[in-house]
DNA sequence: AGTGAAAATGAAAGTCATTTTCATTAAAGC
DNA sequence: GCTTTAATGAAAATGACTTTCATTTTCACT
């Protein structure tokens, strides 16, 4: 049984709540980390329907919802309006290729301390961030337009 | 006449590429100047109907797009899911305050220097990128909730 | 197993910012 | 002034997401 971890993290929290544990809920959290990352409700909601063929999106985005209040996703908003998921992790940031949608993650120790510096001469509290490099991945790059 | 530049500057655009002089068009970019940035399409509907009471919403979208491509106004997207619109100038970055909606504007040479070394190790190309910082304003962190 | 209250589901309708359509109007070159 | 071509604006369409609501499930308690 693979990602036995969060499923057992996400019956704690339905417990914890006083909400229902459903089959529903087992099979998004089954496919969202399947796909392991930055992926969208209506990848979520096909993936799903391949074995539960009447899941409908409401279910989904209320479901993906629902996983990010208890932890195990987070939502990310790149620039094509759709919403992504991600699986929940330490902080990071992206690069998003124009050409072909790659996400890459990165972090950087040196930024995250200097961007709370900046904050600090507006008395500005962060409460976080969001830092997304556009452009051209290595082998987009390479290839003919 | 104020924001003469931009008024000529709008028309040498318009003059460049065959398309026509409105009253609509001046109109809409003369409201959106005088609100000095991070204006949403609505912001600028209203303004510009105060004047000009029969301009809808259609041509301000259709005029703001004129606007970025004739390089006076660029397009911000921040988290609520409306598109604001500022005045061209430098690259910089933001700085949100999520109670009042304020927004600050940096930049940080160091920042910009370090990313691109990120991006460089994953060999990305970088066109452009958005970084910015959400939380509470100074006067936001100190009124109570 | 049976019951019932509370929560979950899903289909359909509703939002809301933005875009498209299309019939009408207005610029600008002759 | 005419004519072509672009611009306008009202209304309908779009698309991602949310709400509504009647129905179904779960689950604590018999």
């Amino acid at each position: 049984m693979p990602h036995e971890v969060e499923h057992r993290s996400l019956s704690q929290y339905l417990e914890e709540n006083n909400l229902k544990h459903t089959k529903q809920r087992e099979a998004i959290l089954s496919a969202f980390l399947e796909a392991s990352g930055h992926i969208t409700s209506e990848e979520i909601h096909s993936r799903v329907r391949a074995e539960h063929p009447n899941i409908g999106y409401t279910t989904v985005y209320r479901t993906m919802k629902l996983l990010c209040d208890a932890g195990l996703a987070s939502e990310r908003h790149f620039e094509d309006g759709v919403t992504r998921y991600e699986i929940a992790h330490e902080h990071h940031d992206h690069l998003v290729c124009l050409r072909c949608g790659k996400i890459i993650e990165f972090e950087c120790a040196m930024i995250e301390k200097t961007q709370l510096e900046i904050a600090d001469r507006y008395r500005f509290r962060v409460l976080r961030h969001r830092h997304e490099l556009y452009g051209h991945c290595d082998a987009c790059a390479a290839a003919p337009t």
